[in-house]
DNA sequence: CGGTATCGATACTAGTCGTAGCGAAACCCG
DNA sequence: CGGGTTTCGCTACGACTAGTATCGATACCG
């Protein structure tokens, strides 16, 4: 059997959840490029070293603290047309969240030219939701994925170019347009 | 009279076409990040400092290697919904370039806690298009701006994620949903 | 109390953006 | 042809950043 117990040592503390929110802070104010390892180490209360022992790069642990902020995706709908609503109202409500943008901005360009980074992202942060999202809405996974390109790329476009979340409008707009896709 | 005689001294090279093709290639080759200035300069056979004498900041250079790089938008179809087909591979045609998708990436990275060069960017790459797309299209600006981000962030996400151009299929369900918004 | 692994702090390397200063070169005009 | 003006290539530089190395101190286990 695998032992369960814990290993020797001095115990790793649990300062994850404030590194992310440190981390989330900081690319708010300043920005993916001026966000530096060092403040926000400094933000955490923690080490800048503490930081590379968990996360193998900037952009490692900027893609974990992604994934840590979107979560789970919460369906309960009574219907395709309802959950496609839930997703993309879930993925609108995150992408508004202060950082959160300017944070998968960073990452994608650190993911050009770094084949691993490209994969945890790909893996960490898309895979969960497409499988959900296979299962819920009973489409293939190439359509599925086409949907995720549409729903993320669309609103990371705008908070891109006019540095606002997309108004409830469009976001209404963006889901009448894929709900008709469905049927 | 704005007399149009030349000013005196000497005159600048025309090497802004070399500038450009040079700063794609090496965007293509190593990414935003790792392409750095003195890249750029040493492959279109310059000396960095000249670069800097014509544009303000690498995110500045690449944003004009951008509006370069797309270049007006062909329109010559019977109606709208060639003429939304025609912009839409358009698009996806210029983002499949070698280093296209990259370098837009690294400006909205930089565009971050950057007013200025957002302000660059939606003026000198979106607001042209903007305009040829609201008349031809007969649509209100907030509508062109919807369908812009819809195609350009879907195209651009499908890069970032893969890597990869997105395939010919998928632009033609692409087009088709925006088609159908038409109606 | 001994063993082990993490933590904080500091220092360091390698690399990057953007600027300054200089002599040389290119163009215009008289 | 010669003087005036501006750009060019080159080198050097200051400020900043990613990521690594090191070391004493600390926390937990048996």
């Amino acid at each position: 059997m695998a032992s369960p117990s814990r290993p020797p040592g001095r115990p790793r503390s649990s300062v994850d959840a404030e590194v992310f929110a440190a981390t989330l802070r900081t690319v708010h104010e300043l920005g993916y490029t001026r966000a530096t390892v060092d403040r926000i180490a400094a933000a955490a209360g923690i080490a800048k070293t503490t930081i590379y022992r968990r996360w193998p790069s900037k952009g490692a642990l900027v893609t974990a603290c992604l994934v840590d902020a979107f979560g789970p995706l919460p369906l309960a709908g009574r219907d395709r047309e309802e959950d496609l609503a839930a997703a993309v109202r879930f993925g609108a409500r995150r992408i508004a969240e202060p950082g959160v943008a300017a944070a998968f901005a960073g990452v994608f360009t650190d993911a050009i030219g770094d084949p691993g980074l490209r994969e945890i992202l790909s893996t960490q942060l898309q895979d969960p939701y497409r499988q959900v999202l296979t299962e819920v809405l009973g489409l293939s996974e190439q359509r599925v994925l086409f949907f995720i390109d549409v729903v993320i790329g669309t609103l990371l476009h705008r908070m891109g170019m006019t540095g606002e979340p997309m108004v409830e409008s469009d976001v209404d707009a963006l889901i009448q347009m894929l709900q008709r896709e469905l049927r």
